[in-house]
DNA sequence: AACTCCCGCCACCCT
DNA sequence: AGGGTGGCGGGAGTT
């Protein structure tokens, strides 16, 4: 129905070269990328999905995709219908550290590589902490049982948090998605089933990577496509490479990032504060007054450049970027961006250290 | 050809 | 009934 219009006078051929579809501008991992840049400030408590969805440029059902997966991490929790609150990177590594408990204790820290056959919890039950609990309305499951429960067995909430668990419990570092939906599909063989099960990982995958929580990789020997799990000081080491253009004492500001838990207040124009800025040349032109209202991607770091190629050699290349940040200000575009999602992290590296050492502590 | 995974239909919940 | 949610899988874009 939109496939594109190909009505185009010769003059903007070469406009629409550079302009044609690409389903890569309309992947999650860049849906994701531009939710968090829109949400990621201080100023920033509760959000609505009608409000997301204009905003980034996308229909509502994509937004549910993007919140029900953050929401298995702690980013965002429901707040009632169609309004979310937003929680923040920061209580990324409390959810993990929840999720690890929980997943060991319902013993996904075996195998997975071969078959292993732990159920996966269906229930929705978790104890203590709210960040990975459903909403107090949603908890009292007064009606139907089965039929509320078989939906959410199937959630993506639930596939993601198992997903994660998966790494978090068991010793291997790199799961396959056939491994990963075979073992969440309690060995079941059934084609079908299995096919169905691993479109819903890539999905995950996809904002997974793109918080650069996990990473796409190989298996060792073969060609065959896994993720590695990126979190703790993989995630820092990473994040310090990122900006290491030009040290400074970033870090210090960032250290107090994690005392801010509860500061919704301080409405102040984040490019002030953010550390990533002062790696890349400045970028003003952006540095309009009232810009709340509008989505930029100012602020963030603008990355660009697919971080890997097709071999998997290693060999830290997250070095110039730095020009990308002029690119993005002159492609702007209203709806999605066209850059590659990395680099969000950054400056939260010093907060999620801590959290990551206390989780490893664990 | 195999791998990815976007897109949007439509079954399910709630009001 | 009406509208918000979000599972699901066809099939097109990528590798």
């Amino acid at each position: 129905m939109e496939k594109m219009s190909w009505i185009v006078s010769s003059q903007d051929v070469d406009a629409l070269a550079l302009q044609s579809y690409s389903r890569k501008e309309k992947s999650l991992g860049v849906l994701v990328s531009n939710f968090m840049k829109l949400y990621n400030r201080d100023d920033v408590d509760l959000f609505g999905i009608d409000e997301a969805a204009a905003k980034l440029g996308v229909e509502r059902r994509r937004i549910y995709d993007v919140v029900n997966i953050l929401e298995s991490i702690g980013v965002v929790a429901r707040k009632g219908k169609s309004l979310y609150s937003w929680n923040g990177f920061v209580h990324i590594p409390r959810s993990l550290l929840q999720l690890k408990e929980e997943g060991l204790r319902e013993g996904f820290g075996l195998s997975t590589i071969c078959s292993n056959s732990h159920k996966v919890s269906h229930d929705g039950s978790d104890e203590s902490d709210d960040s990975l609990s459903l909403p107090p309305h949603d908890q009292h499951k007064s009606s139907s049982l089965s039929t509320m429960d078989h939906k959410k067995e199937r959630s993506l909430w639930l596939l993601s948090q198992n997903f994660v668990k998966m790494f978090l419990c068991s010793h291997d570092e790199i799961i396959t998605l056939d491994t990963a939906a075979k073992a969440l599909l309690n060995d079941s063989q059934d084609s079908v089933q299995m096919k169905t099960k691993v479109r819903r990982l890539y999905d995950i995958a996809n904002v997974l990577s793109s918080m650069e929580l996990i990473e796409k990789t190989h298996i060792p020997g073969t060609r065959k496509p896994a993720y590695k799990w990126l979190g703790s000081k993989s995630l820092i080491e990473k994040g310090s490479t990122l900006f290491n253009s030009t040290d400074e004492s970033k870090k210090r500001v960032f250290g107090t990032e994690i005392t801010n838990l509860s500061t919704k207040r301080n409405k102040t124009d984040c490019s002030s504060n953010y550390v990533l800025q002062t790696g890349y040349k400045k970028h003003d032109e952006e540095t309009k007054p009232a810009a709340k209202s509008c989505y930029m991607f100012g602020p963030f770091s603008p990355t660009a450049a697919s971080k890997k190629k097709k071999n998997n050699n290693v060999g830290t290349i997250y070095n110039g970027r730095l020009q990308d940040l002029e690119a993005l200000s002159s492609t702007y575009k209203p709806q999605y961006s066209n850059q590659d999602v990395t680099g969000l992290l950054g400056h939260y590296t010093g907060s999620w250290n801590k959290w990551f050492a206390e989780l490893d502590r664990k």
